[in-house]
DNA sequence: CTCAGTGCAAAGGATTTGCATGCCG
DNA sequence: CGGCATGCAAATCCTTTGCACTGAG
């Protein structure tokens, strides 16, 4: 399964003219691994050293364009997590405490209403919708524990 | 109406030992006047010289803290719109070519639907739920005929 | 008078880019 | 070999902050 999001990454870095690099290889592992977006600090620190901030942004940016990860903006900075159709169909939870961000999924008719409803936008207003994005804000439980918790960069306070 | 919405921000603000200054007064008026949430350069740009960067800012902070504005983080920058008991509830429909939003809403029963969806989820995963938000991400009408168009600073192009 | 609000300029923080070097294909 | 990927450092862009000044109560 992991070994078929690392085949998955290379054809499609491949069908642009990209390489599969250690680095980029590392990224994807790593966001595999995570059950939830990581902010680049996180993924940095993640690597352990052996990732450089300018370079996983870029590379980043190549997973992105190669549809291999997407990004988020959640609060102030960037969170990365793998797209959508190399993970399951899901939503977020957006800790406006913390910006950490936990994945949950809903009803599979819910999700059917969603998109029903996403048609007959479409239709009205002329938009061609990609995908959507349902995020609940608000305070996760840890948070709700420990008020004002708010580490900045998005790491696991000390 | 607007009239009305003043008389709540001026509340508001009260509230928190916070003037209604004509400043603040022109943000909300062209918050009011707004179709869909605006960035910090369409703020000033609509008010004509008479704002400035960093007291606006400054504004939006005091007004988003009294609960006048809610501010969103879309792509890059953000964009500030009224908050959501000014207003109808509805969603954004945002344009990943021109990083415009643009304002829509969903019928009532499908509101519902989830909101009786995310009452489980906050038992099942002890996060508390302050709001929710329903993008769709796409392709705007404008930008389906232009496509590549992103003027960066989320001003219409030239 | 006093103190919050304002404008200007400088600082801050996340992200991007220029450039020389290293390595894959 | 040739060109893309990498790492470092400097630059950029949005946003915040320091500070002196002004105006309302």
């Amino acid at each position: 399964m992991t070994s078929e999001v690392h085949d998955t990454a290379y054809h499609r870095l491949r069908a642009q003219d990209q390489r599969y690099t250690a680095n980029r290889r590392q990224i994807v592992d790593l966001l595999t691994s995570s059950t939830n977006p990581l902010s680049l600090p996180e993924l940095l620190e993640l690597a352990n050293g052996s990732l450089v901030q300018s370079s996983a942004y870029r590379n980043l940016s190549v997973l992105e364009e190669a549809g291999v990860v997407r990004r988020l903006a959640v609060g102030d900075f960037a969170r990365f997590e793998l797209a959508e159709d190399l993970t399951e169909h899901h939503h977020h939870l957006i800790c406006d405490s913390c910006h950490r961000v936990t994945d949950y999924r809903v009803p599979a008719d819910l999700e059917a209403s969603l998109e029903h409803a996403f048609v007959a936008i479409a239709q009205q207003t002329g938009f061609r919708p990609d995908h959507h994005r349902l995020d609940l804000i608000g305070t996760c439980s840890e948070c709700g524990h420990r008020p004002g918790a708010d580490t900045g960069t998005g790491l696991a306070p000390a």
